[in-house]
Formats: C-alpha cells, structure tokens, sequence
DNA sequence: ATCTAAATTTAGACATGTCTAAATTTTTAT
DNA sequence: ATAAAAATTTAGACATGTCTAAATTTAGAT
C-alpha cells in the first residue's frame, strides 16, 4: 500500500464512521483536499485491489481487508498521538501533523512495541478510540456537554471536531482530556453555559458546548 | 525535500565520510540499489536545488547545505535507533530498518524533543556517533578489536560495517556496545582471537575483530 | 599516442498520483 | 416528464523517480 492509497483508505473508513452508505466522490475530494477526477481515479484502483467496493457514480464502501487496513492505520496514528502527547510533551493540538506522518511507517512489530511502551491506551489524547489489533473499538458512552443539567458534574471524555483553533483554545484555557467539569449556569436564550473546571468559571457559547463529549461521574 | 533526494544526501555524505573527493555515480548507484543513469538525473537536479557540487562525469560533493541537512537525517536516523533500541527493546539487529523510514519525518520539533526524551545521547545502538543540531559530530577515539595486545581490556565502542548477518552474530552471542572484552590470545597464522566477555570465552575470525571498534580501558 | 574497456550520460519509456477541461450521468425543481 | 443544475467520470496532460538501450566520455594498457 502505498502512502496515497492508505491516505484514502483512511478517508473512506473515517466518513463511513456511523453510516452503511457509500461515500461520495466529492466529500472524498474534500476531506483530502484534492479534485473529484482524482479521486474516481484512485477508487477504480482500490477496487481493483479489493480494498474497495466501488460503483460507478455511486459512491465507495471499504471491503473487510480495506476496513481492516484503515484501522490499522488509524490504530497507528492514535498510538503514535499518545506517544508524542505523554512522553514528549506535545500539545493537544500539535500531534495530529506529525501523527499523519508517522501512521504511514510500516513495520507491524512497530505497533506492537509502542502499544505495549505506551501501557496499550484505549484513546489517543483528543478522547478518540484506538482500534486494537483486530480493528475491534470500545466506544465509550459518553454526552454531549451542551445537555448536561445545571449543578451536574462530568469528566471531560474527548472532543466531536478536532480543529486546530479549537483545540489551541481549550489548550489556551487549560482545559484537557479527563478535566471535572461542573455546570453552573446555562443561558434558555442562546443555550450558552457558565462552567468551572478547576475552581475557574468558563463562558462558553453553544457551539463549543456541543464539540465537547462528557462522561457523568 | 522529497524523500529520494534526502536518500541520495545521506548516502553522499555517508560515502564521503573520510575524503575529499567527488563520490562517482556508479559507487551511488551500487549504494541506493539503483542505476547509474538514475543517479545521473537526480544528481542534476541535486544540483540545480545546491544541495550538491556536480561536475558530470566527475562525480558529485555535498554543498555546505547539502551537507547540513544530510547531517540532520542522519541525526534523525540514529535517534530513532536509540529509541527503537532503549524504549522499544528492539535488536540491535533490527532498528537500522525501521530507523530508515522514521528518518524522513518531517518536524524540527519532534527531533529536539526525542532527543532530549532519550537523553541527548552521543551514539546510536552500533556505536555511531549522532550528529548534533548544527551537524557536527564527536568522534570518539576508538581502535579495531585486532590491534589489541594480549591481555588487554578494552570497551567495545562500536561495530565497523553494521550488515544484518554480523548484528545478529553477535546479538546471538550477547555480545553488545558496552561490553568488556579481554584479549586472551592472538594465533600469529590467521590473526584469529581467542577473546573473554562477561566469562565467556569465544573465539572469532580476523574478520571479526576487524570488524570491532573498541576503547581501552 | 592510440585503442579498448569501463564509467557515465542521454534519450525515450513507464508507473504513480495529480490536475484541467470536456463529456456523461444523476438529482432536483417545476 | 423534462430541463437545468450538480455530481461524477473520462481524456489528455504533467511532475517525480525509475528503467533500458544507445551514445559519449574518461581511464588504462601497450
């Protein structure tokens, strides 16, 4: 397998997370930042090595090998993220560049090694599953922020979209994965909230309360 | 720089080490496992970028840039091996290969931080030495295994020609960096050794022992 | 000094992965 | 049901890095 076609492997395997359907030449193209014609091409190439089921304007679906690939790729790129995040001091919102570089090293012992060095982690450090060896994943039951109560109290589990910004602002605010979370107020009018983590009071907007995932206590 | 180009620096400056002259194009080629009329081109485009000096039918030298960033690959190259080494409790044996593609990942970043994870360490797993940030290298001064007298004690600092099959050789043996070799005879006819490590007596080959960097004690 | 052998370069080809522009198919709206 | 819009595919091109075969240059032997 070659970098690009694991690249679209892993494409497939993340936007196919939730749905049975076939994916769309276009939300290919724009997850990978390349053309619609690029993308028909490298589908009629992955079908071709079975990693793929693909039809003709219709859309692509992984195989059992291409779902197996992708999670391992995926496996790779979260081990590789805890790795930088606990044993280098990365920030939360730097491991994913480099990690995108790393999950393409080939060497199965490799994984194997790191799994273990790292004490096999469940999630990498934006609280997204790591498949294990057989693609298997736990998913942890887990909220949204935005639909806790007032005076509940939750654990920060991980966040819906990992965009840059986003993460340098929770960073920025000293919020992270496994941070107690107490809902002190929220707003009817525009469903923003009033939280406190670690004796400090936070406002947050609605749209940040629902791009983060909670687990009750 | 893609990752061909900095496969061709390092192997420049690797078969540099010790001359001054232009490297030709067919001792390249035998070391990248290509062909001379590949090296031809890429060396062209080398430099056309002024990464390399190169005089056709001459041969090739690094520029001061090519040479700097040829040191940081191999820097990049020889702390991922203490790390495959030390962390990961790979063989002695196995890191180079892997280290081979973890030395193309791109981040300033990430080296600084690995290296001060592992320590700042001054050699790799075989005993060679790791270029710092600015490229420079500490040679320690170290002399073959052969050329030690009759009961001398000396370190074993590092392994000439690292090529799987003598790795494993002497993996096998627990024969390691760091080792203390006595000198207990030397056969006059062959060269042949008769050597003690951590109680063990073993006899080795001329080829062997000139095969072994070690430091009096 | 010149001829031969070895080393090197050039020319033309191929595979990978991308692109633009044009053609085709599917979807949506009326 | 059909026309317009959107999505998708095809055709042809380009860049990278490789190859083989042929041409050229250099080095070595006499």
């Amino acid at each position: 397998m070659t970098r690009a076609e694991e690249n679209y492997l892993k494409a497939i395997y993340q936007l196919s997370a939730g749905t049975q359907n076939r994916i769309s030449t276009t939300s290919l193209a724009e997850r990978l930042e390349t053309k619609p014609s690029s993308v028909t091409d490298m589908l009629q190439k992955l079908h071709d090595k079975s990693m793929v089921k693909y039809v003709k304007y219709k859309g692509a679906q992984l195989s059992a090998q291409g779902r197996h690939m992708a999670s391992q790729i995926v496996r790779k790129h979260r081990l590789w993220e805890v790795f930088l995040y606990e044993k280098l001091a990365f920030g939360w919102d730097q491991v994913h560049e480099i990690a995108e570089q790393l999950e393409h090293i080939k060497s199965p012992d490799l994984v194997e090694r790191l799994d273990e060095f790292l004490g096999c982690p469940t999630t990498d450090p934006h609280g997204d599953p790591i498949p294990d060896k057989q693609g298997n994943i736990v998913q942890i039951d887990k909220k949204l922020l935005s639909e806790q109560a007032i005076n509940s109290q939750s654990i920060l589990m991980g966040i819906k979209d990992s965009e840059d910004a986003f993460l340098s602002y929770l960073s920025q605010k000293n919020i992270q994965l496994g941070s107690r979370i107490t809902v002190l107020d929220k707003e009817p009018f525009d469903e923003s909230m009033t939280i406190e983590i670690d004796r400090t009071t936070h406002f947050i907007s609605k749209t940040i309360a629902t791009n983060i995932y909670v687990q009750n206590i």
